[in-house]
DNA sequence: TTGAAAGCGCTACCAC
DNA sequence: GTGGTAGCGCTTTCAA
């Protein structure tokens, strides 16, 4: 049993609806909504009239069917208050506005049931697919057929999608070189944690210790976030007195090892050098600035954004060599 | 003269070609796209084939059109770089996602030219709208015709629009009172400034400190930068040496403030207690951490989005009494 | 200035 | 299991 018009849930109102209201034609309505020209200035107010007592808004489907001109694509974010996303998706936004396109944003909290559910509804609703995902991409080609679909921030490029690719190996070599040179010989790492193998960026840490003939395993996971990096922090001065430099996963990390080292009494950066990875603007706003090895994050949306233009309009797609991102040194108060 | 097949701009593939190009019917290539059962297998697989191999990808607008039942909002933010702002839009991703929604997110970049292009642009791309908007009313009921709208953080309820109010007066006289207990006589606030106008958020800090008999003028205004908060800061003790104790119109000011006083050789909270207004969880990464007149930002957000809701299915829309977030005092160790 | 008709690309509801 | 037909709500021809 299906009653049609139980309370609430009030029909939508089309332009047919108008039209008879104001006795006219469906296009005349159309005429009067769109600005044209060719209507009597007294019919096109009984029109507008009638389409405000009636709460008509046109659909945008109808209309985006009859004149498809725009273009809407899905950014995909773990997590929208870390402030490194918030920055690309901030350069993201920048890149599509200037191209005139809309950007649906979901945020899928870094759960992989979150982002198959976004996965699964995004496609029927945007023309393309930038972000973040940790899904394997078996998955994610499945619910993505046939969408341009770009990654940011993989650690290698994919055969079958294209992705934007973080190089930091020579600005954490030019960190730890930094470091090496104003004579620090134990510089620890706090990595991030939590995943089974160490992160890429540990491995460009473990590259440049050992290049400098330094100890490479000074490596202390953590939690990524402010407190985890206090934590770990002390863990690692713990395990390690004699440490005088850390460079860290990311600034957020960073930042928790800044409030820590000033909470245990040494002072940054001559009891303690630090360098964070990520180039946050947060980094400015803490005392001392942050250094670290520092990403272009709008660059990084810049490109991700030229690289859906490409592929969606069948251009040549950015080879992967020009789908780079490379980390630089930032030096600041902290080291 | 059109010479319709220019290269580039390949023409868009609609299910009919994959329907021609696998040899079935159009609903045939329908009912393999969205997974129905009745369909043969083989079928099925020839008509995927040549859907890929065509690289068709359904119309959203076609679609939407024959089963109505996404619905999808607009997210006006200023600034999403701004923490405050970053922290409302990630309240009503939240709130939109539980619903089922899409949000379409602008950033303005805080320019009235930016909102006014928008606006143009939202009315036919979203189901309603939700943000900043510092354009004034007459324009923006112009874009929005009949679409359910939902201001934030406006200082007063308007007839027109729903608007969540945000209402500090409690918490602003607590932290006034908190510093008076604490024995503070001369306390001066960094205003925003570059509106003419002062804020209503001063307006409370004055009404405070007449109720706790203390002077009231003691004022300055300041860019709304962790640099703007610092500079203020020392235009504010240059005019008044003895001041103690400092209120600002937001958190970002008050952590220049905090770095500031650093700077200065005045620690925080014994030569100068801090208290900031929002509440960012990036109070939390300073140190010491920032004691604040916190906002619930994820209430406001909520918020928002329930009126929304209420607006687009004709609900009964919540009272202006219920469309208001009040600020906290949130102590920390700045204060 | 206005109206009738066609069709945008897709899915739902029938037949077969 | 498959194909025809009829719309979804709108704008764009083209006639009147």
């Amino acid at each position: 049993m299906v009653s049609s018009s139980v309370s609430g849930e009030p029909r939508k109102v089309t332009i047919h609806d108008v039209a008879r209201s104001a006795g006219v034609s469906r296009q005349t309505v159309s005429r009067a909504l769109n600005d044209k020209d060719e209507i009597d200035g007294s019919t096109k107010q009984r029109v507008l009239d009638a389409a405000r007592a009636l709460g008509y808004r046109p659909s945008r489907f109808a209309r985006g069917l009859v004149r498809q001109d725009t273009t809407t694509i899905g950014l995909v974010i773990p997590d929208l208050l870390n402030p490194f996303f918030t920055e690309v998706a901030a350069a993201a936004l920048e890149a599509a506005r200037a191209r005139g396109w809309h950007v649906v944003v979901y945020d899928t909290a870094d759960r992989a049931e979150e982002e198959r559910g976004t996965l699964q509804v995004i496609s029927s609703q945007v023309d393309a697919v930038v972000g973040y995902f940790s899904c394997p991409e078996d998955e994610l080609q499945l619910f993505t057929r046939g969408m341009p679909v770009v990654l940011i921030g993989r650690e290698h490029h994919t055969a079958r999608f294209s992705s934007i690719r973080i190089d930091g190996e020579e600005g954490v070599h030019a960190a730890v070189a930094h470091l090496v040179a104003a004579g620090h010989t134990r510089i620890g790492m706090l990595d991030h944690h939590g995943r089974v193998d160490p992160s890429i960026r540990r491995e460009w840490f473990t590259t440049a210790a050992v290049s400098h003939g330094i100890d490479a395993d000074v490596v202390v996971g953590a939690d990524q976030s402010a407190d985890g990096g206090g934590a770990a922090l002390r863990a690692l001065l713990y395990a390690h007195p004699d440490v005088t430099a850390v460079f860290t996963f990311n600034d957020i990390i960073a930042i928790g090892v800044l409030r820590e080292a000033r909470r245990l009494g040494r002072s940054v950066p001559q009891d303690l050098a630090v360098i964070g990875f990520d180039g946050l603007q947060l980094g400015a706003l803490v005392e001392p600035p942050l250094a670290s090895v520092a990403l272009d994050t709008r660059k990084l949306g810049a490109l991700a954004i030229e690289q859906v233009a490409r592929l969606l309009t069948g251009a040549d797609p950015l080879a992967e060599d020009d789908l780079v991102v490379r980390a630089e040194l930032r030096l600041a108060g902290s080291a």
